[in-house]
Formats: C-alpha cells, sequence, structure tokens
DNA sequence: GCTTCCAGTGGGAGCGCTCCCAAAGCGCAC
DNA sequence: GTGCGCTTTGGGAGCGCTCCCACTGGAAGC
C-alpha cells in the first residue's frame, strides 16, 4: 500500500511507485509526522537541556556554538533539535516530564550543577541520555568532553617554558567538573617543573570574577608573573586588572586563558588560550545519541584541545 | 472516563477523580504527549527558526539571549522549543518541512536575508508564523522588532550633543532591513543638524569588518571626528583601528555602537551604545506567537531602545 | 500437470489519546 | 407516579500513520 511506496519499502512495484508518486503531487499529500510517531513510538527530536542555575549562563556563545555543531549533525540524522533551559522551576519541571514521558527520542545534557537532580532523573529515564562534559562525580555511561587536565596542563607549561616562576592560577568553579579538571592539570604541571601552586582562588567563570581574583592576587602576591585563568572571560577580566595596576601583558605578567572563544581575539593583548573544539563537542554529542537512538553502544569521547599561543604570554 | 479526570474537565465526581489519581500514582501513568498531538492536532511545540547564510552568525551571543527570553515565555505557555539552524541546504529543507506538515503549532522567524524563500514559504503555510525583527520588503502581518530608526537617531543625535561636526557612520549589511533602518536613523539625524551624512560605507557586522571600515574612514577623511556604528561588533572594531591609527577615542574620534552586548561593557573605552532589549524580543515574539495559536489577533510590537553613554562618545 | 515459492497487493489492527454521544442516576416540580 | 433537566458515567469512533497477515498470480521445479 501507499505506506510502503512512501518510505522505499521492498515488495513495492514501479508501477505502483509511481502512481503513488503522482497522486502525491497532484493531492499535495504531506505526511502527519505525529501520526507516524505514536505508530513508529519515535518522536523525530532530540533535547538539549541546559541546566545551571542562572538562565544568562546560556548566553555564553559557547553554548551556540554547541549548538550549531549539534544542529548540523541531528539534521543529518533527521532529527529536530529540542532546546530546554532548566533555569528556572518551571523549566526543570519540564524536562523531568520530558523524560520520564520520552517526550523525545534522546537527551544530551550539558552545564549540570553539582548533585544535579537531573543526573538522577536522566539514569531512571528509558531513554538514551548523553552528557556534555563530564558532571562532578562518577562518569556517566555516555559522554563527550574535552580534554580539561590535558588543556591546563599545556596552557602551565607553556608559561614556566616562557621562564616564569611564580605561575599562578585563577579557577573556574570548583563545583564543576571542567572547573576542578582545569586546576588539576595547572597542579600537575606546576608540581612537574618543581615549582609551588598556588592554592585555588576561584572565580565563577565571568569576566568580572576573573578582574576581582586578580586584584586579589596581585595584592597577595606582588612578585607573581604569570597567571592561567581557567577560561577566557575571566583571562579579559585579568588583563584589564593588570592593565590598570599599570603592569604591563606579558612583559610583567604573562596570561593564559581557555575556551578559545572571540573575546580572546579581540581582547588587548589578544589572549594565548587553549582552544576547544566546541563545535565538535556539539557534533560529536549529537552523533554518540543518535547510535544510540539507533541501539549502537558507542563509547565515551575526549575532545583533544591545543595551545593558541598569541600576544599575552 | 479518565481522560475527563486528568484534564480536570468539567462533570467528573469528586470520588473518581481521586479514585483516578490514586491509580495513575500507583501505576506510574505518564500520558503519551505523541497520542495526545494526534488527537487534539496540537503538537506541543513552536519553532524557533534561524535563517542566514552562514551557521557562524547563530554564534552571535545575540541569538542565546533571543532564546532565552523566548523559552521562558514559551515555558509558561507549556510548548516546548525547536530550533532550526536553516544555514545549510539540508537545514532548509528540513524547515519547508516542518511549516508544510505543521510539524510544530507556531513559528518564529529570524535573520532572514533579502528575498528569502523563507518568507514565502512561511507565508503559504497554514500556521502562525511570527517574525523577529521586520524583513526587508512589505511588512508581515504580526512581527516583533526593535526600534532601529529611532536609536540610530538617538546615537547619532549624542555625537552632534557632544559638537561633533564631521559625523560618520560605518553601516551593517544593507540587505537587512536592520542594517538599513540604522541608517535612516543616522541620515535623519545629521540632515536634522544641518550636516552632511557620509554615504553608507558597508560592513557586515563583524568587528574585522568594523576595523576595516574605520581604517578606509579614516584614510578618505582624516579629519572625522565621530563614528556611528550600526553593531557593537564593528564599533569594537573601529576602537582597535583608531587605536592602532594613534588616535585617541573619544578625544579625536568619538565611537557609538549599537546592541549593548558584553563587548560594548569590555571593550577600551566602553562603549557608547545604544542599548535595545534582546531578550523582551524573544520573550514578546513567543507571546505573540502563543496569542496566534490560541487564536487571538494580536498586533505587531516595535519595541524601545535606549541610548546608554559610557566612555567612548 | 501439479505443487512450491515469492514478489506484489489489499485489508485491518493497533499506537494512546480526545471528544462526542447515549445511557444511567438523581433530584425536583407537577 | 410521571416527566423534565441536570450531572455523571461508559463506550467507542476517530486522529493518520505503520506493520503484520492473508491473499493473489505468475514463474520455477518436479
Amino acid at each position: 500500500m501507499a505506506s510502503r511506496a512512501l518510505n522505499n519499502a521492498p515488495h513495492v512495484s514501479r508501477a505502483k511507485r509511481e502512481a503513488v508518486e503522482r497522486a502525491v503531487r497532484q493531492l499535495g499529500y504531506v505526511p502527519n509526522p505525529t501520526a507516524r510517531a505514536l505508530a513508529t513510538r519515535q518522536t523525530g527530536a532530540a533535547a538539549l537541556v541546559v541546566s545551571g542555575e542562572d538562565p544568562s549562563i546560556f548566553a555564553d556563545p559557547f553554548f551556540a556554538r554547541v549548538i550549531v555543531g549539534a544542529s548540523a549533525a541531528l539534521d543529518e540524522a533527521d532529527l529536530h533539535l529540542m532546546l530546554c533551559l532548566a533555569a528556572s522551576d518551571r523549566g526543570r519541571k519540564r524536562v523531568e516530564e520530558l523524560l520520564r514521558c520520552r517526550g523525545a527520542d534522546g537527551v544530551m545534557l550539558m552545564a549540570l550543577r553539582e548533585d544535579d537532580p537531573l543526573i538522577r532523573m536522566a539514569d531512571e529515564a528509558q531513554l538514551p541520555v548523553v552528557f556534555g562534559g563530564r558532571p562532578v562525580g562518577p562518569a556517566p555511561r555516555w559522554y563527550v568532553d574535552v580534554d580539561n587536565v590535558g588543556g591546563a596542563r599545556e596552557a602551565t607549561e607553556h608559561l614556566v617554558s616562557l621562564g616564569r616562576r611564580r605561575v599562578a592560577v585563577i579557577c573556574g568553579r570548583l563545583d564543576t567538573e571542567a572547573g576542578r579538571a582545569r586546576y588539576r592539570g595547572y597542579r600537575d604541571a606546576v608540581l612537574g617543573a618543581g615549582l609551588d601552586p598556588f592554592p585555588p582562588l576561584q572565580g565563577d567563570f565571568t569576566e568580572r570574577s576573573g578582574a576581582a581574583a586578580m586584584a586579589a592576587l596581585l595584592a597577595e602576591h606582588p612578585d607573581v608573573d604569570a597567571v592561567f585563568a581557567a577560561n577566557d572571560n575571566m583571562a579579559a577580566g585579568a588583563l584589564r586588572t593588570v592593565r590598570e595596576a599599570g603592569r604591563r601583558v606579558p612583559a610583567d605578567v604573562a596570561v593564559v586563558g581557555f575556551d578559545d572563544l572571540t573575546v580572546a581575539q579581540v581582547a588587548d593583548p589578544p589572549l594565548t588560550t587553549v582552544h576547544q573544539p566546541i563545535e565538535a563537542l556539539g557534533r560529536e554529542m549529537a552523533r554518540m545519541l543518535v547510535a544510540l537512538v539507533n541501539g549502537q553502544d558507542p563509547t565515551p569521547l575526549v575532545l583533544p584541545t591545543r595551545l593558541t599561543v598569541r600576544a599575552s604570554a
């Protein structure tokens, strides 16, 4: 019957297939995706959930680029992208509902906070879940992450190789795995060079917090000659503080960031930073999810980072 | 029957309602949204389509903030957000499909290029369509926009009020309505002050194009003492060029931008710019769409802009 | 000639809801 | 007691697909 012709199933004669095609054109027939979804028990959509307590973290261009990558990969698998901002209570409720009633064929989870209830819910949900960036705690079954430890180590080693001896760190939030991993990488490199690591001075990944942390650093350790900031925003803030304090970058204080967002290129001086493949992160998350939806069992993926040297260090 | 109890319909006795609720809890019953969608002919989702030939324009934090606003408003109406990046051919095909087969209850359209085929498709589609920002050409039936003309006028008048007499402009893409409207606003203000408007020197809304345009400007009109750039990215580029040319901002050249994104705050010097309510734009688009889905007939909306004075002018 | 096989076809059942309709129950006025 | 109008209840058609099953007829094998 018609259904077979439309889905190019076998056991359909050429004549019949053409007849159906003609009829489709004449009548302007379009299949109803909802009916198909009901019959096949597949919604044809994947959800990208961005957690975090503050909706404005989503304004970080990071997520937009993840989406670009994920969207392209989902397009290839003919899946729609549902975007869920789980910042508000309302938003979280709706994500919970989505997981319970299988409102999507699979879910990508990002920016989870520590002990995020979504982790448990995802665990109980009877549908594929891919994590973007490992959450704090035990590693989930399926995730895509970037090599935060390696990137931070490389960044710090670069500072050391420049002859710097008082290499400080401005950490990101330590209730995120990325924040912790980047501190570990820094620590590894400093210890490896026989230097003393600084204690984890914590920012919250914003420009402002980077500026504040840098001010504290300069006050407590006037002899600091290098800083690894756990992301570009904080590095930009640090740059500003150093400049305002009348010191030069990189002559007096060398600064390295992490992310390689636009801000790194337009900063003054342009920021040496750890490049991470953000679109690829989104793309690989989506591909992993598609594989799961298709019944395969992919393995977790850690994408490489790469130091990009510019003027700040 | 059960359906009535679950949807709090009338004509259900208290006893029955409680019995149903108990059964639901015991069995862990969750209604199937797909089946509901098929029966009600409502998908429970709204699509946000971002057109434009380059997927990377989506990386502009502008869209992320629109999404934050739209997502919040859709949450309130219990609609899911489907995000469609219509940059690739594949993406455009899928949006077309979405429109034709009513894969969503309504669609929000943004970043349309001139003569974008989506405009016609949206017209023919039998479902509510709200435009975010007017497209070039005749105004659509339903849209939300910001007051680009008024904002540009105010920005330019500010430069004039500072005593500047050679007020140049760096336009955005003139194949977008925002680009054109902002040039009109500039032109109105300059003419109103009895000065000569500069011809529309065109950039493409990127930092790099702003820098290049500023270089051309300085070469051709060394006496320029003020610039209105049609967005912050280009203004930041202009800032860089002015600095590199050894001139001071704002002493020698005053610069005003448009958008009030993060880049305006972290620029050196911080950018005087036209603030536009981006989250509100998203929110109002979503609300307008919800109204349409509910059978109401809302009127187009133009949101006000506001000049935010910082150090650059 | 007959059976055996299989590509091709038509007919429904079923997906899990909503919504309408008819029947039942019940109070009230006559 | 009967008739009327109301709330409450159960039953089932229908949403538009997919997928299975039973059937047909022609080619191949004996």
